[in-house]
DNA sequence: CTTCTTTTGTTCAAAAATAAACAACTTTAA
DNA sequence: TTAAAGTTGTTTATTTTTGAACAAAAGAAG
């Protein structure tokens, strides 16, 4: 066991636990403290490990930085359960897009080991896939600090050159009524840019979203094909959605 | 058994397994541990294999390691000698391109608090960006995991539609023979994208990489305005750009 | 603030790996 | 056959790496 050998298992280890101390290390390796320590000098020279006392810890990747945990958890049961479903439809070699709202960002932990490309205006959504099996292509244009994602006329003029089979889109309002309302903009523009450019547009909504309306209308309700909801929604409104015409799975 | 099978069975042990010691060798092919070191060594200048103390390794394993958190870390300080030059240059309103090298990604501290518009193709550059009075633009187009970095047709198309005030690009080598070298073909062509499209184009150069060639030419000198480099740089070295007319900060 | 424990850096000796020198062997060609 | 050139193996000196011992520094506990 020479140098490189440790070096790689090191940097290793490292990554797939956070931190290790020196003591796990020297047990792991086989060898003295002290060599590891001189390791870990080394290593953390190349700025491959970053040293702590004690040990060292992984230097965190500069994509650790985009991370909407907050919105995201909210109601993650219900938001898991409409990925599993959307995760279900997709097949090996898909084209899929997929846009910034909360409950789209939950599929990641759902296709990481697909073998997919998935072109997305969302910042976490990069985050979660680039250490993954996924190809992932990122939607260029002014970034929004807000919503950690990408818009803008660059944006959707970029989507526009791409064909995908799936979009996965997400929506702040849905109602029969009033078709899809938004809060953004922005956000509203990129999703319908997605919806033109794919074979399938999938809505990804929760239950309490179903017939509530925002300030901003954006499109009707043939906007998407396939609207995903969660086991909680209300089987009246759900009827009634069929009604309409639309296609719900839940 | 002659040197060409020797070498056959060294290059195709060392693919198996990843790495060997020289005695594993030694007894494998029944000979000398002299005769698998010179065997290695040989070897090891044609690039088949990595050389290490008692062994060998597979090229990919030694190298695959560098990726972009681990450069970043390194002769900090020096970076930021350059940055520190580079960010002086910056004026209010400015619009900056920044490349994916590790050094342009430490510019980011010395500009936070300016308001300017920086166009970037690189994911740290973001993260450091997206919570700072900095309007950020991101160039669309593949994601390279390693480089943590977008590359691609897209991404050169996407930069070609931008004017710029002022352009911060790494290189991998720099030498007044052989011009801007670099390890990665994608970075190179996104690095020339963006100094195409800039009125001033500065090149951040640690002083290490003067004089050092990598494997791929990608630009003569001119393709920059200004370099930066560090106050350790050779005086001698320095001149001799000088000399060459390349305006030198240091 | 002081004391105690842990971690680290340094020095040194032992062990391992390497390079150099040289002898023995093989191959090649006159 | 024999000399020359090139390989290979052995011995020896040099360099590098390693682990142990110990002093210095950094945290933690009181």
């Amino acid at each position: 066991m020479n140098f490189q050998n440790r070096k790689q298992l090191i940097v290793q280890t490292v990554e797939e636990r956070g931190s290790v101390d020196v003591r796990e290390l020297a047990d792991l390796l086989q060898t003295s403290d002290m060599t590891v320590r001189r390791d870990l000098v080394q290593l953390a020279a190349q700025g491959l490990v970053y040293r702590t006392r004690g040990g060292a810890m992984k230097v965190s990747a500069a994509t650790d930085a985009f991370r909407f945990e907050n919105k995201a958890a909210v109601n993650a049961d219900q938001k898991d359960y409409i990925c599993q479903l959307a995760a279900q439809t997709i097949q090996e070699g898909d084209i899929l897009f997929m846009d910034c709202g909360s409950t789209v960002f939950r599929l990641c932990p759902f296709i990481r080991n697909r073998r997919i490309t998935v072109i997305t205006n969302s910042l976490p959504v990069v985050a979660e896939l680039i250490n993954s099996s996924v190809s992932v292509n990122l939607v260029g244009g002014e970034v929004d600090k807000d919503r950690q994602a990408v818009h803008g006329l660059m944006a959707e003029e970029h989507i526009a050159r791409y064909r995908a089979n799936r979009a996965f889109i997400g929506v702040d309002g849905i109602s029969l009524r009033k078709g899809l309302t938004a809060n953004s903009e922005r956000e509203a523009s990129t999703a319908v840019a997605m919806a033109r450019q794919a074979e399938t547009t999938y809505l990804l909504c929760h239950s309490a979203k179903l017939e509530t309306e925002k300030y901003l209308y954006f499109a009707p309700l043939t906007l998407f094909d396939i609207l995903i909801t969660d086991n909680e929604a209300r089987p009246d409104v759900v009827d009634a959605y069929r009604q309409a015409g639309v296609t719900v799975m839940n």
